[in-house]
DNA sequence: GGGGAAAATTAAGATACCTTAAGAAATACT
DNA sequence: AGTATTTCTTAAGGTATCTTAATTTTCCCC
């Protein structure tokens, strides 16, 4: 178990002490998945939260209709599950699958509200990944309803460089909400 | 200064005593503002986060071609900035403006870091108000990608059947992601 | 309560995006 | 390496949604 990029990523936003970064790690499990493997399904409960060491995942719906929408990307340094779920204690929404293989820090609901409860300065850190969350789903959002297809797939390319290598281009067609053909379409146009 | 309803509101997530009951409500300010009137304009600096007492305000934003994207509405019970400026001390991207008469209580960026240090619970309540919120854009991202605009205008009504009966179909259709005119056809269907 | 502005409706023609299907290219599996 | 599977592309025809504009309805203000 090896916390060191998660607490890290905790110093660019609040100081823990030493027992406080003890207390947090032994909360943490290790969990490797490989590629194409699911950490977790819609309908399955959501109890876990998860902290990406390396690799890629995809969180995506799938409506009745079998319609694929990515929800988001996590890469290293991001925590990703089903918020709605995991907060409400609700089957998930959403799926969530390795795009690459990787390396995760996984953190159950009862743990995260012990730590939560034990050391407020990570409950202050949290309280900042909520906020800069809410603010980049309102930004996606304002984005979403005022610009064109092709203008929010060049936005993802300059937002997401590193993500854009490395998904296909259905996936990015799905996170766009548009169809893989008329992202090739789009594609195709000379600027 | 009332801050009765913020206090019952706060009080369904955690418990806060006498004195930072006290400490929180003098940090307050009262703020009413007149139907039309904006509490925020583009481009303005946003210090001030609002929590609505009474009346219904609309978050949106206009593109350079004019286009008129709703956020949000807040009424009574709702907090509403714009969390991304509020947060990162940026000019604001979004302008709020009242629906109807309000009465709100301010509380601006300096006050609310001062609070979260003094009052840990407090920061508590955010961080949760903050995950629902998360939860929700997320929510509302899944239901834009995978449903067309009248699925996507039931649900509205259904879920918001008090901000429906007092906006005008021009805002709600703003909030869809439509024109005023496609939602009037939708509207006009049998069934 | 009447006049003026804004909102809602209707309709016709335009455009962005989808569906289907087939072939080409890339990637994965043995 | 060779085959199978998935992805990407292309193209034709279809649908959802937009634009414009004119008309009616509602609502606001004096």
């Amino acid at each position: 178990m090896d916390p060191t990029l998660l607490l890290a990523h905790i110093r660019k936003h609040v100081k823990l002490d030493l027992p406080e970064q003890q207390l947090l790690a032994s909360s943490l499990v290790e969990k490797s998945v490989k590629r194409k493997e699911f950490v977790l399904k819609q309908e399955e409960s959501c109890k876990h939260i998860y902290f990406v060491n390396s690799g890629l995942l995809r969180a995506f719906h799938l409506s009745p209709q079998g319609k694929d929408s990515t929800i988001m990307f996590a890469t290293k340094e991001w925590w990703i599950t089903d918020m709605y779920c995991f907060v409400n204690r609700l089957p998930a929404m959403v799926n969530i699958q390795a795009v690459q293989d990787c390396e995760l820090l996984s953190l159950s609901k009862d743990h995260l509200d012990k730590v939560f409860s034990e050391i407020p300065r990570f409950e202050r850190y949290f309280r900042i990944l909520m906020e800069n969350a809410y603010s980049r789903e309102q930004l996606r959002m304002i984005q979403n309803l005022s610009n064109t297809a092709k203008e929010r797939y060049n936005t993802f390319l300059n937002k997401y460089p590193d993500i854009s290598a490395h998904v296909t281009q259905k996936q990015i067609a799905s996170y766009l909400g548009i169809t893989p053909e008329f992202l090739s379409a789009i594609r195709a146009e000379k600027d």
